[in-house]
DNA sequence: TTGTAATATTGCAATATTACGATATTATTG
DNA sequence: CAATAATATCGTAATATTGCAATATTACAA
């Protein structure tokens, strides 16, 4: 993208556009609608859930961790990944003040 | 990306990912901010304000204008762009329902 | 510890996005 | 219609993301 200018916005733009950027590919929502029907979470189920390789998915979930939104467990030889749920909320929040500050003056 | 595989995944994924990826950049997220509080919206204002090429606005506005969010009447010399809140209502919908269509059973 | 199953990381190729200068359109004004 | 101002599009370069095979880790089990 020729140079990078991210940084020439607010904090509050930047913080909404990387919340919004985990949502923002179909594995990702996948991946996390999967989990959150799951009891124990095991990476190799959502290999063969999804349909990406194991390679593609542990990118994506380490996209989805790096944001806050997973918590890991080691169970047995597997990991459960689980949602963190404040963080969920979190989100969810800062996205819904965001649409609601919104104004609509114009036209 | 190697091969696209967007298609893999359920069309509510898709969704979800495309609405995503609307607010999936600084830039757009500062330009619709802009735009909630002008009563006539000019292109070459928001250019000043958010300091990226009058070209690159203009791409960014069409990825807004493409999602749908945007009405734009001719005044003058100037198109006015204006949210469409009808648009921009379903929007928050559609990421609220799946926020809160997210179970929380597992860890 | 050695072996094994699950997950993460690395390296690389393909594709997508971002950014901008130059140029083309478009609508208004004269 | 010609000139002008505002906006869109094109072409291209830089950067980011996605995807996977191969390989490395990791934690448990024997």
């Amino acid at each position: 993208m020729g140079i990078t200018k991210q940084n020439i916005h607010n904090k509050k733009a930047n913080e909404i556009a990387t919340i919004a950027k985990v949502f923002a590919h179909p594995a990702r929502i996948a991946i996390i609608e999967y989990i959150s029907k799951q009891q124990n979470c095991i990476c190799n189920d959502i290999v063969n859930e999804i349909g990406l390789a194991q390679a593609t998915i542990s990118q994506h979930l380490k996209v989805i961790n790096d944001a806050g939104l997973l918590k890991g467990d080691y169970k047995g030889k597997s990991i459960c990944y689980c949602l963190n749920v404040t963080r969920y909320k979190e989100f969810q929040n800062q996205l819904n003040h965001f649409f609601n500050a919104t104004q609509f003056n114009c036209c």
